[in-house]
RNA sequence: GGGCCGUUAGCUCAAUUGGCAGAGCAGUGGACUCUUAAUCCAUUGGUUGAAGGUUCGAUUCCUUCACGGCCCA
């Protein structure tokens, strides 16, 4: 860092910030635009010079400056806004004494404003005729250079305010972010899901297997978590007669970051009483397919060199199916008895402890084997009990459950099951989860004892699911990491 | 937590075997009334991420640390 180079630049731009306040309001905030750029093409762009100059189109934009090119007593300069980039064109001759020689003076970056009329040039670009012109707010910061923009990661993360002014394929990332969850929105909504909000601060961490961020009240003075999932709240609604109902907010686990974690992240989860995980497939292939066709035009996601293809039907097998499939070596009966199941995972470098189940062994072959190497759309079905405490059991093969995760690209981006209504079988698991806490595991269950009350009061037969939002957006913006779906992610402290 | 890679001017990047730290853009001064990364002339700007070591001499080699990236757990 070259704090007296960089105190160079920025004391050069306040000696000028310094002539402004001199010759009057320095931040004045009187302008009023009546025009943006992206509505200026979209009107105009088509209109021949003749029929501007015939019927003149007087408008007001104002902006950053991104790009100044002076040619003597003529300029031109780009004008950015939230909506795109306009074409100034200013001649000293044009404006009021003065002004031109101000305008020679400003910086890329600063704010301004300008009035004139709507013109192309020789070649064709659309442009304003500037009569008017003033600045709004002086930058005190140069920007990065304008051909290769800004490039270094950590700046583009740690200063999101220069990756977008500077970045375009950023400012579309959260715009498809916010489209994204627009959509979902509107899709559930028009199912007659109700939207709500549950605590975020919670006594008892549930609803997931994950390590908790703790805090505390002080006028309470009791330790609260903040949540790992909302699930044991929506299901307390849906007891309570929300039958339809879904929050999109965030969750917190103190967990390792990643290109796939963050600290904080986005999940979707919904809960309808009445349909079964099968239900639910149904509803998340639909809403996913669909979201693809309206928000890209396309049902085939283009990500990281990749192709999915979100039209065809989604391929479905269970967990255990999908270790065959991917382990050509294994036989059903090296992952069904557990000793070979132990030994298999063992092979292949797990470390496998005493306490796993062969429920447990088998998941954790599955991530080791399979997971990964699901691309195309793929729900995988059948989760053993052991690693579901939330989920109900096959009525078929108590062994697994009603259960599905779905995979895109290698990656989880959805978990759905029939949940698990039966009060006395939920104490039961939470029982077993309480064990393996007490046994060391520190991401196992807490017993939620008013949660049992609420399902012994009666939840009707129910599917419930959640969606990663943010892997989605990944997704859906060709983004190789999470940091870039999240306007502010977490990072180290600057040193 | 482990491995590998990176950190040089405000930004994007160079720097041969260890031998005077450079360019473009931005900035500054000047020319220029249709430019598009405008052009032309001139010019300012550096604690090479930090600390230590080896050396006559370190951006370069070694150690530790900080931050970031990729992979693994």
């Amino acid at each position: 860092m070259s704090d007296q180079e960089e105190h160079a630049l920025i004391a050069r731009r306040r000696e000028k910030l310094n002539a402004l306040r001199e010759a009057g309001r320095a931040f004045p905030n009187d302008f009023r635009r009546d025009a943006i750029a992206g509505e200026l093409h979209a009107e105009y762009g088509d209109r021949d010079n003749e029929v501007l100059e015939a019927s003149p189109v007087r408008v007001k934009v104002a902006g950053r400056l991104m790009a100044k090119r002076v040619m003597g007593k003529a300029s031109f300069a780009q004008l950015q806004d939230m909506s795109g980039r306009i074409q100034l064109f200013l001649q000293r001759d044009g404006l009021e004494d003065g002004v031109y020689q101000a305008f020679k003076g400003w910086d890329i970056g600063d704010i301004i404003g300008a009035e004139g009329v709507m013109f192309k040039t020789k070649t064709g670009e659309l442009s304003v005729r500037v009569e008017t012109i003033r600045i709004l707010t002086k930058s005190l910061r140069p920007l990065p250079e304008k051909f290769h923009g800004l490039a270094d990661q950590e700046t583009r993360y740690r200063q999101r305010y220069v990756d977008l002014i500077m970045n375009e394929v950023s400012r579309n990332t959260f715009r498809m972010r916010s489209r994204i969850v627009q959509f979902i929105r509107e899709y559930l909504n028009d199912r007659d899901f109700l939207e709500v909000e549950t605590p975020m601060m919670q006594a008892i961490p549930g609803g997931a297997v994950a390590r908790p961020f703790s805090t505390y009240h002080n006028a309470l003075d009791m330790d609260l978590f903040l949540r790992i999932a909302p699930e044991l709240y929506l299901k307390r609604l849906v007891v309570g007669g929300y039958e339809k109902v879904y929050e999109i907010n965030r969750n917190f686990r103190n967990e390792g970051l990643s290109t796939r974690h963050n600290p904080e992240f986005t999940m979707l989860e919904f809960y309808q009483a009445y349909v079964d995980y099968r239900d639910l497939m149904d509803l998340t292939e639909d809403l996913l397919r669909t979201m693809a066709e309206q928000l890209t035009g396309s049902t085939t996601i283009e990500c990281q060199g990749a192709s999915y293809d979100f039209g065809k039907p989604f391929r479905r097998m269970t967990v255990r199916e999908s270790i065959l499939a991917f382990n050509p070596g294994l036989s059903a009966a090296d992952i069904d008895d557990p000793g070979k199941a132990r030994a298999v995972a063992g092979q292949l470098g797990i470390p496998v402890k005493d306490s796993y189940g062969l429920g447990k062994v088998q998941i954790e072959i599955f991530e080791k084997t399979v997971e990964g190497r699901l691309a195309d759309p793929t729900f995988i079905t059948a989760y053993p009990t052991e690693v579901s405490p939330l989920a109900r059991r096959n009525d078929d093969d108590p062994f697994v459950t009603d259960r599905f995760e779905f995979f895109v690209g290698g990656r989880e981006l959805a978990n759905g099951f029939s949940e698990l209504n039966d009060a006395e079988d939920q104490a039961e698991r939470f029982r077993q989860q309480v064990a393996e806490k007490d046994a060391g595991d520190l991401e196992a269950m807490h017993y939620d004892a008013d949660y049992i009350r609420a399902l012994e009061h009666g939840m009707p037969p129910t599917a419930g699911e959640g969606i990663g939002i943010d892997r989605l957006v990944m997704l859906f913006t060709d983004s190789p990491s999470i940091r870039d779906v999240l306007l502010f992610p977490h990072l180290r402290p600057e040193s």
